[in-house]
DNA sequence: ATAATTTGACCTTA
DNA sequence: TAAGGTCAAATTAT
């Protein structure tokens, strides 16, 4: 006997499978000098409506989700704080300040080895935090697996409302980025933290795409995972100067040591978050800089 | 001189 | 008790 969750992966398939096959019809349509723009939009209307269920498929499981995780919270003796999770893939030619830029301003108050991670985790919290009393914080940590992708847990929420001038977080309402939010194609990134907002985290690196590591857009509500990848049409050099105020905070300048707890390894031009405990022959980018 | 970062020590949590 | 997280004095950069 099935059950609803089975009944409910049967849609899905099914509708994505549709998605698939009024596709492939489409593509023949193209291909036949005989058929209508009629018959073209009707086709590409079709296939918008499979997707736009199977979204809101996989949305209805993303609330079920939230609703489970924040009874699990509530039942916990501390409430525990917001977090989000994002992935910077890193781009050659790209500055690192841009990329990790998040309109925010941090001041750096820690890094420390962690157990079996090749790379330490530096620790931020909100530059104004102290006098706001805000108490969004950040942890960042280069991937083990790919030194090229960051990974930034966001922890509470900014009640300071300050954002850097150089990059501030839209303020916008969401129509003016995403002109039809009632578009359930849209209603994924309807729960994206402030910071994911920003334009130039949501234009994808090609590579990510050919790789299909695309992210899950999830609710912030509780615990996200975010994966973005920063576009590869920005430029500035990675040559480890501190940059102004709200960079220099975000990201330490490539000139001491790896390390918290003694192992002291000086790398010419690596630092936190980005230089390795030890040196890696297989890290891609250049010694004297992420990148040539 | 001042601000930012580093890093060993200390605190908290599981 | 070990690992993660934070503090704060020392160091470095501007």
């Amino acid at each position: 006997m099935e059950n609803s969750a089975d009944l409910e992966l049967k849609s899905l398939m099914n509708e994505l499978t549709q998605g698939r096959e009024l596709a492939e019809l489409l593509r023949i349509s193209l291909n036949t000098l005989s058929s209508s723009d009629e018959t073209c939009e009707f086709l590409i209307q079709r296939i918008k409506n499979s997707y736009e269920k199977a979204l809101s498929m996989l949305n209805n499981d993303d609330d079920l989700d939230r609703e489970f995780k924040e009874y699990q919270n509530t039942t916990r003796k501390r409430k525990a704080m917001t977090t989000s999770t994002k992935k910077v893939q890193l781009c050659p030619g790209i500055g690192l300040e841009e990329q990790l830029d998040d309109g925010y301003s941090w001041k750096k108050y820690g890094q420390k080895d962690i157990l079996r991670a090749k790379y330490p985790r530096g620790y931020y919290r909100c530059s104004h935090g102290r006098g706001k009393g805000c108490i969004a914080t950040k942890k960042v940590q280069r991937s083990n697996n790919d030194p090229t992708v960051v990974e930034i847990t966001y922890i509470g929420e900014h009640t300071c409302n300050h954002v850097s001038s150089s990059n501030p977080t839209p303020t916008l309402p969401e129509n003016d980025i995403f002109p039809d939010t009632n578009n359930q194609s849209f209603q994924a990134f309807n729960n994206l933290p402030p910071s994911s907002i920003n334009p130039e985290n949501y234009i994808f690196h090609n590579a990510m795409m050919d790789n299909d590591v695309l992210g899950t857009f999830t609710s912030p509500t509780t615990s996200v995972s975010t994966y973005f990848a920063i576009s590869p049409t920005l430029t500035s050099d990675y040559g480890g100067n501190n940059a102004q105020a709200s960079q220099s905070e975000a990201i330490a300048p490539f000139t001491s040591s790896a390390t918290s707890s003694g192992i002291n390894s000086p790398v010419v031009g690596l630092d936190f978050p980005f230089a390795p405990k030890e040196i890696d022959s297989n890290f891609p980018f250049g010694s004297l800089g992420f990148f040539p």
